[in-house]
DNA sequence: CGCCAGGTGCTGA
DNA sequence: TCAGCACATGGC
């Protein structure tokens, strides 16, 4: 068992806040994995303690992959900029956005469009167990997350009876597309912004959400904010309930929030949806306010 | 049962 | 460029 500084860190919101589908709680510690590697984590105060199944996995590739190298207080002040958005700083203080690898990142958004959490986090665990490789430590038995060459060679049905439905062939073409060398993956993680995200529209089943959730929860590109069904609540917030445009929503967060406007988008995110799922529906205020 | 879910692609104005 | 529509599936 090992230990690593983790300060201005929570684990379990930075685990829960709907950036990764892979990681599984049981009996106090975090199961999951860093490439093909199988890790078991808890945080205990300012420390990480942890356990992987390859001794090869180093303390530097966890603090890489938690992102404990940035100094999170200068981040948050950054976006802290109106009490919405202050409010959820407030609250789940020492989420992180994960650097997570480009390839699964990619995979898992496609699976999550049009969909719920729940139900990614069971396509994805299915794709592992059908083409990933298996993997022990201590009594946890996992599976790594498929490659593209792995993926690029299931015919569609077979992906479908996984239960992707219609993202079945999306899946497909994009593993080709990774496969082929057709999408260079290993190059956007330098390349700007605006490159990647033009290179992740051109994979079938990647639109404006899922491009943006992959470059930065897969390339760190920290300025990308993704909207969804959630932020469109979220932002009504800063349109005073006018109707708007996912496009006119993240062209906004993008001048508002700045360079760290997914952190920004990482927060508000986690808090309404905890929110919502903690308390009762509150459709009646988000409906009537502003009329 | 109907509604919703970290939307995308296609079509026609 | 933009609204309207179809698309699979399972949890609640």
């Amino acid at each position: 068992m090992r230990d690593l500084p983790a300060p201005d860190f929570s684990l379990h919101a930075s685990l829960t806040s709907g950036q990764t589908f892979r990681w599984r709680q049981h009996e106090g510690w975090w199961y999951g994995f860093l490439g093909r590697a199988a890790v078991k984590i808890r945080q205990e105060g300012d420390r990480l303690i942890w356990d992987a199944s390859d001794p090869s996995v180093t303390g530097e590739q966890l603090r890489r992959y938690f992102a404990l190298d940035l100094h999170l207080p200068d981040i948050l002040s950054f976006i802290d900029v109106d009490m919405q958005i202050h409010r959820a700083i407030v609250r789940y203080r020492g989420l992180r956005v994960l650097r997570q690898d480009g390839w699964e990142t990619l995979a898992s958004f496609i699976c999550a469009s049009f969909n719920n959490i729940k139900r990614i986090e069971g396509m994805v665990e299915r794709l592992c167990q059908a083409y990933g490789e298996p993997v022990a430590l201590n009594g946890f038995r996992g599976f790594s997350f498929p490659t593209a060459d792995a993926l690029a060679a299931v015919p569609e049905r077979r992906l479908r009876s996984l239960g992707l439905g219609y993202r079945a062939p999306y899946l497909r073409a994009t593993a080709r597309l990774v496969a082929d060398g057709r999408l260079p993956a290993d190059q956007l993680r330098s390349a700007d912004y605006e490159t990647t995200k033009r290179a992740l529209l051109g994979c079938d089943g990647v639109g404006d959400k899922v491009a943006d959730c992959v470059a930065l929860f897969g390339f760190e590109k920290l300025e990308a904010f993704p909207v969804d069904v959630w932020m469109e609540r979220v932002m009504r917030y800063y349109f005073r309930h006018r109707k708007m445009t996912r496009k006119a929503v993240h062209d906004y967060a993008t001048q508002r929030f700045g360079r760290y406007a997914g952190y920004a988008q990482q927060y508000l995110y986690h808090d309404i949806r905890t929110l919502r799922a903690t308390a009762p529906p509150v459709t009646a205020t988000l409906s009537t306010v502003g009329r």
